[in-house]
DNA sequence: CGGCATAATGCGTTCATCGTCATAGTTGGG
DNA sequence: CCCAACTATGACGATGAACGCATTATGCCG
């Protein structure tokens, strides 16, 4: 059992950082639904156009979604699962967690 | 496929933003080669004292660590594999980009 | 109880990121 | 070629977290 690079933590945390922000994980989770432009993400959401477009733009640079032009628009998909399983796996722990507590509360 | 809702969205998001930092992983990463004390995670990173144990703090309330008093020191652990999963996961994704990279500029 | 060692916490500074407004860039239509 | 629609970006204030210094709290030993 080696410890990582300094590198390799400074990715993993900028990895970590890009699902920090609710709205991001926010829009991933509706491109999750089907690709969509940035004018169907304002509606679905309420944010400002330059937020999400921002907020595109990071998860573009970092790989999790991808676009394409179709005229004017930019359609925007996360094809990705990776997310998704991470996701899943938080979600077992804070399940497994408020058990655990629930179990406490119970006195068992 | 249903749209998470925006409390589970806020605590995805807030396990991620423990994870965004270098320097908590590293502790994290110190503390998976055995139990120590805060002495000795201060000679194994240079941080400052106080900077641990607001770290230790975080993740111990998160529950990714726990602690047991041994006298006047208290010994920290991380007897958690999730954290190690989700960097696994992640690796295997820089890993696979990077891959794709070269395959571009290999002009396959 | 007093002193000593270890860890936690208030406080201030610094720095990064969010979110908005205004502006610039890009594409298709008349 | 100019305009309209759509998106990206520069500027900026506000917010929050990191980090260190100093202090306080906690447990051990004489």
């Amino acid at each position: 059992m080696v410890l990582p690079s300094p590198q390799l933590l400074e990715e993993f945390s900028q990895f970590f950082r890009l699902l920090s922000e609710p709205s991001r994980l926010q829009l991933l989770c509706h491109l999750k639904q089907g690709p969509m432009d940035v004018a169907s993400l304002i509606g679905a959401t309420g944010f400002s156009q330059s937020h999400i477009s921002r907020q595109l733009g990071q998860l573009l640079r970092a790989g999790l979604v991808s676009c394409e032009r179709d005229g004017v628009r930019l359609i925007y998909r996360a094809d990705d699962q990776l997310v998704q399983d991470l996701c899943a796996l938080v979600q077992n722990r804070l399940r497994q967690r408020l058990e655990d507590q629930l179990q406490h509360l119970r006195g068992a």
